[in-house]
DNA sequence: GTATCATTCAAACATCCGTTTGAAACGAGC
DNA sequence: GCTCGTTTCAAACGGATGTTTGAATGATAC
């Protein structure tokens, strides 16, 4: 199944990375074994016989980097923990541990991770099952001892909305990472490609933002009716 | 092409209901035509009778209802500008006009509004290149009129962080409302099936407080800092 | 009824998919 | 040289895809 002393390593890794880019480019359903093969200069049959399927391609081309993510993940959390010595964190170390992680593996463009994390990106919103049902599992652990680091630093805010906040801000950062820009808004400055830390410099503040805003009231509250037309419902036909 | 007075507008509209379901549920790659005509009870060739082929039937699920999401929102905006009269409009009415009108979209379960968006919202990192460039032309005229507006709004903020914040805003909400949850973060709430206008209570207070959140500093900054609130209004969004 | 046109339908089209097969090529170990 | 296990390769497998075809059906007008 995983890296064994049988296997050519170099034919493994040629798919892999083949398989990492196109499915970056154009998704899992819309690549198929034929362009993979093609791309890493490999026999069609290659993919079968070293990783059993597509499927298990696709789980292997994620856990071969988000294992160490996710590890690096939990290691910078620890030292901020130690740090602190039983205290709460810090909002913005927590944010750090997260998502400045993951913004730096964004940044590695020579060792592959730009690749990867503008995969992981779009991954996020994928629709087939099986693949969203691997995410979750790899993420279980992590997800847990971010979470709990949140609502411990941030006790006066109800946990459903920590939490809620949390996916915002995974929102956001996948959406920014993947950089597909599909409403050209950012158009001109090439997203992400150019310069990848710049990336962080400008997200890391709007997450800290949003996850520290005031928190809207409860009912009654006109805050976002526009104040003309308050009921202009319409049916969508 | 689009509707006419010929074609079967009861078909077409079976047709485009379901395509909009499945292309929501398993994407556009992974929904057959035999999926489509199966599901919206009608032959296998009337898809391509009636819109001409597949891309045009995407592109025509989309026309349908995002035309008149982009009108609402420009409406809104209009309103928002007469009112104020030349003066730059505040923060949160722009967010309102181009975020609020669409989580208000996607609260309508009735209609059909609920699925679309949630469609529209994986649709932002959909790669396939024609859905794309497709979005890129219907949302050119909104996002310009968006712009200036923001601009205008926040002088002291250089323009391209304005388009960035933009960016990270659409995608946090397209992200929030396809509702996938791939890490399980928000596991429990059933996301936005169970209340979806609590999504837009939620939604809009990280949004503008991404939006209004402190500049990092250039360089050898902390940057991250905890802001110093130079203006105290915190007044609620 | 007949003619006309839009619409439906079953069947086939060529092409691509992921996977399998069986033989060839390769590289030690002896 | 020979053998054995690993790896590559060209070719084919059954099935699914989007699209096309040509006849059948339906409704409307004369």
């Amino acid at each position: 199944m995983s890296a064994e002393a049988k296997h050519n390593p170099d034919t493994c890794a040629r798919i892999l990375d083949a398989a990492e880019l196109l499915f970056m480019q154009h998704g899992f359903e819309a690549t198929s074994m034929r362009m993979i093969t093609g791309e890493a200069g490999v026999n069609l049959a290659a993919i079968n016989y070293h990783f059993g399927g597509k499927e298990a391609l696709v789980q292997e081309v994620f856990r071969r980097r988000l294992t160490w993510l996710n590890q690096e993940r939990l290691r910078a959390l620890d030292a901020f923990e130690a740090q602190a010595g039983g205290a709460p964190l810090k909002p913005h170390h927590i944010v750090e541990a997260f998502f400045g992680v993951a913004l730096r593996m964004a940044a590695d463009t020579a060792g592959g991770g730009h690749v990867f994390m503008r995969l992981l990106g779009r991954t996020y919103t994928e629709p087939t099952e099986f693949v969203r049902k691997f995410l979750a599992e790899e993420y279980a652990a992590v997800v847990m001892r971010f979470k709990a680091a949140l609502i411990k630093a941030l006790p006066d805010v109800p946990r459903e909305e920590i939490l809620w906040r949390f996916h915002f801000m995974l929102g956001a950062m996948s959406y920014a990472i993947s950089g597909t820009d599909a409403l050209q808004l950012v158009a001109g400055s090439r997203l992400n490609e150019n310069d990848p830390e710049a990336l962080a410099r400008r997200l890391m503040p709007f997450l800290l933002g949003g996850l520290r805003a005031p928190l809207a009231k409860t009912k009654s509250q006109k805050a976002f009716e526009p104040p003309l037309k308050p009921k202009r419902v319409r049916k969508v036909v």
